[in-house]
DNA sequence: AAAGAAATCAACCGCCATTTG
DNA sequence: ACAAATGGCGGTTGATTTCTT
C-alpha cells in the first residue's frame, strides 16, 4: 500500500542539508526560479528528491523568511488564531509574515501548548482545562448514547493532548452547527497576554506579560466546509473568509498598555479573491499553485488578509483594492520598550528606487510609536548594511513622526539576535561578522511592469566578500522564467530582515564558516 | 563535571487534492 | 477517463542542544 517514498528509487541523499547543498539550491534558484520542483534537484545538481527541494527552500533558504525568536504578539496571535483554525499550520504561518509553518508548528508542540496548560487552557479547545473535562464527560456520555453520530474525530482529545490529527477545536462544535452561520465573528480574546514563567525557549521567554483571564468560552467558529464534510482538512481561511471577518471586540485584561496587541488582532480578510470555492486547498492555488502568483509563496499570503490596526483607518489594505496584492504591508504593533524589544528599522524600496526606512520604537504604554521615516536614493547595488538596531542606513535624512499604532511587523525578528548570536557577539571569531549582525539589508530596486502600481524591488543575493563585506548580487535575469522572477521580486519586496542567523547559514552556504 | 532529562528544530513520512500526460 | 506525477499539508521523528540534578 504504502506509497514509495520519494527519495525511495534513486539513491537521493537524507536527513540534513549540507552547505553546499544549500548554496547549490540557493544558486539555482536564485537564477532560475525553481519551477517544477521535481526536476530542480537534477537542474541543480543535488542528489535529493524535489520534495526535499522544495522543503529546505520554503523552511529555510528563502529570502524573506524572518527568522529570531518569535515576538509575544506573534505568539499571541498563533494562539488566537489556533483556537480559530486549528492546526492548520500553514494558514496560521500565512498570517506571521516571514515565519513557515513548521516553525509555528515547533513552537506551538514544543512551548505554546505547555503554556497554555500551565495557564489552566487546554490548548486543543482553548477552553479552561476544567470544563474541557466537563465537556468530555459529557461528550462520552453523549456519544455512547448517539453512536451514530459519524463525529468521530475528536474521541482522541479526551486526553486533551496527543492530539495527532484531531486537535482541531472546530470539532467540538460540530454539534452546533445547524446554526445560521455568521456573518461576522468575534473574537474574544483568551489570551491578551500571557504570562511567561516557565517556558525556558529563549525564544519566548523574558517576555513578561500580564496574565489572562480566561473569558468566558463562547465559540463561534463554524466550519463550512465541516458540514459537508468531517475531514480534517475542514475548511480554510478562504473558506472563513467567504463568510466572516474578523473584528476585535473585546480585549480581556488588555488595557493600553499593549495596544499593539490589539491591532493585531483585528482581521479583515479580503474576500475578494476568495470566492470562488471552499475545496480546503484553494488557499494554496493561490500562493503555490499558480505560477502566475508564487510570489505568494515567498511573501506570507498577506494578499487574502489584511491586517491592520483596529483603532485606526485602514492603511495599506481595503476592500478598493485590487484582488490580489501581494504587498499589502501589515501593520502590527509590537512592543520595543526594552532590549528584548528592540526599535526597528525597515525598509521599503518603490519604483523609483527610493528606499523608505522606517525605525520605530514603542513608548511602554504602547499607545503611540514613534517612527521616524526615512528617505534616501537608490544607491548603487544598495549594499546596506548598518550597524546598528536603530541606526538609519547613511546619507538618510529622517523625519520624525508619531504614528499611532503603526509598526513593521517584520523587523522585530529579525533584529533581536537569537542567544547563539549575542553569544556571538563576544566571539572574536564573529567579529567578522558583527556589521552584520542585527542589520537588515535592503534588495535592490526595479519595475515590475505586472503590479507597477506598487513599490518593487528586485532580487539579489547576499554573498560575502573577502573582507567581510556582503555584496549583492544582482539575479541575471532572462524573462525566460518571469513568474520566477516575480516571485524572487514579491520575496525582495517585502521587509526583508536577514537576521544573524540568515547571514550566518548564508555564510555557511558560502563556504565561509563563522 | 557528568549524566540524564527536556527542549528544540530540521526534516521525513504518508496522505490528499490537484495537475498533467 | 484514467493513472501517474506533483505540490502541499500536518503529524511525527530523531539528532542536537540546552537545562537540570
Amino acid at each position: 500500500m504504502g506509497r514509495h517514498s520519494c527519495c525511495y528509487k534513486q539513491k537521493l541523499r537524507k536527513g540534513l542539508w549540507s552547505p553546499e547543498e544549500d548554496e547549490k539550491l540557493l544558486n539555482y534558484i536564485t537564477k532560475h526560479g525553481h519551477g517544477c520542483w521535481s526536476s530542480v534537484p537534477k537542474l541543480a545538481g543535488l542528489q535529493r528528491c524535489g520534495k526535499s527541494c522544495r522543503l529546505r527552500w520554503i523552511n529555510y533558504l528563502r529570502p524573506d523568511l524572518k527568522r529570531g525568536p518569535f515576538s509575544q504578539q506573534e505568539e499571541n496571535l498563533i494562539i488566537e488564531l489556533h483556537a480559530v483554525l486549528g492546526n492548520r499550520w500553514s494558514q496560521i504561518a500565512a498570517q506571521l509574515p516571514g515565519r513557515t509553518d513548521n516553525e509555528i508548528k515547533n513552537l506551538w508542540n514544543s512551548c505554546i501548548k505547555k503554556k497554555l496548560r500551565q495557564k489552566g487552557i487546554d490548548p486543543n479547545t482553548h477552553k479552561p482545562l476544567s470544563e474541557v473535562e466537563n465537556d468530555i464527560t459529557k461528550l462520552d456520555k453523549a456519544s455512547s448514547m448517539t453512536n451514530k453520530a459519524g463525529n468521530n474525530n475528536n474521541n482522541n482529545e479526551n486526553n486533551n493532548n496527543i492530539g495527532s490529527s484531531s486537535n482541531d477545536p472546530h470539532h467540538h462544535h460540530q454539534l452546533n452547527l445547524t446554526e445560521a452561520q455568521p456573518s461576522s465573528i468575534a473574537v474574544d480574546h483568551r489570551y491578551p497576554l500571557l504570562e511567561v514563567s516557565s517556558c525556558t525557549n529563549p525564544k519566548i521567554m523574558n517576555h513578561n506579560l500580564s496574565a489572562a483571564t480566561p473569558p468566558p468560552t463562547q465559540e463561534f467558529f463554524l466550519e463550512k466546509s465541516d458540514i459537508v464534510s468531517n475531514t480534517t482538512s475542514g475548511c480554510r481561511p478562504s473558506d472563513l473568509a467567504s463568510y466572516f471577518s474578523f473584528h476585535h471586540s473585546n480585549n480581556y485584561g488588555t488595557s493600553s498598555s499593549h495596544d499593539h496587541h490589539s491591532n493585531m488582532a483585528s482581521f479583515c480578510f479580503n474576500m475578494s479573491q476568495n470566492s470562488s470555492t471552499t475545496r480546503h486547498h484553494h488557499h494554496h492555488h493561490h500562493h503555490h499553485h499558480d505560477h502566475h502568483q508564487m510570489m505568494n509563496s515567498l511573501i506570507p499570503p498577506v494578499s487574502s488578509c489584511s491586517i491592520f490596526s483596529s483603532s485606526s483607518s485602514s492603511t495599506s489594505t481595503s476592500s478598493s483594492s485590487p484582488s490580489i496584492n501581494p504587498r499589502v504591508k501589515p501593520s502590527i504593533s509590537l512592543p520595543l520598550s526594552d532590549h528584548q524589544n528592540p526599535p526597528t528599522v525597515s525598509c521599503e524600496v518603490n519604483n523609483n528606487g527610493v528606499q523608505n526606512w522606517e525605525a520605530s520604537t514603542f513608548s511602554n504604554n504602547g499607545s503611540s510609536s514613534t517612527s521616524s521615516n526615512i528617505e534616501l536614493q537608490s544607491q548603487g547595488n544598495n549594499n546596506f548594511f548598518e550597524n546598528s538596531n536603530t541606526t538609519p542606513p547613511p546619507t538618510a535624512t529622517t523625519t520624525t513622526t508619531t504614528t499611532p499604532n503603526a509598526a513593521n511587523f517584520s523587523t522585530w525578528g529579525g533584529l533581536v539576535p537569537e542567544s547563539g548570536a549575542l553569544k556571538s557577539d563576544h566571539d572574536p571569531e564573529d567579529i567578522k561578522w558583527s556589521e552584520y549582525l542585527h542589520s537588515p539589508f535592503l534588495l535592490g530596486a526595479s519595475n515590475n511592469s505586472q503590479n507597477s502600481a506598487q513599490p518593487i524591488l528586485y532580487s539579489n543575493i547576499v554573498k560575502p566578500e573577502t573582507h567581510g563585506h556582503l555584496v549583492l548580487t544582482s539575479t541575471t535575469g532572462s524573462t525566460s522564467s518571469s513568474w520566477h522572477q516575480s516571485e524572487l521580486v514579491q520575496a525582495a519586496s517585502s521587509e526583508i530582515m536577514y537576521t544573524n542567523k540568515d547571514l550566518q547559514r548564508l555564510a555557511v552556504a558560502f563556504g565561509q564558516t563563522l
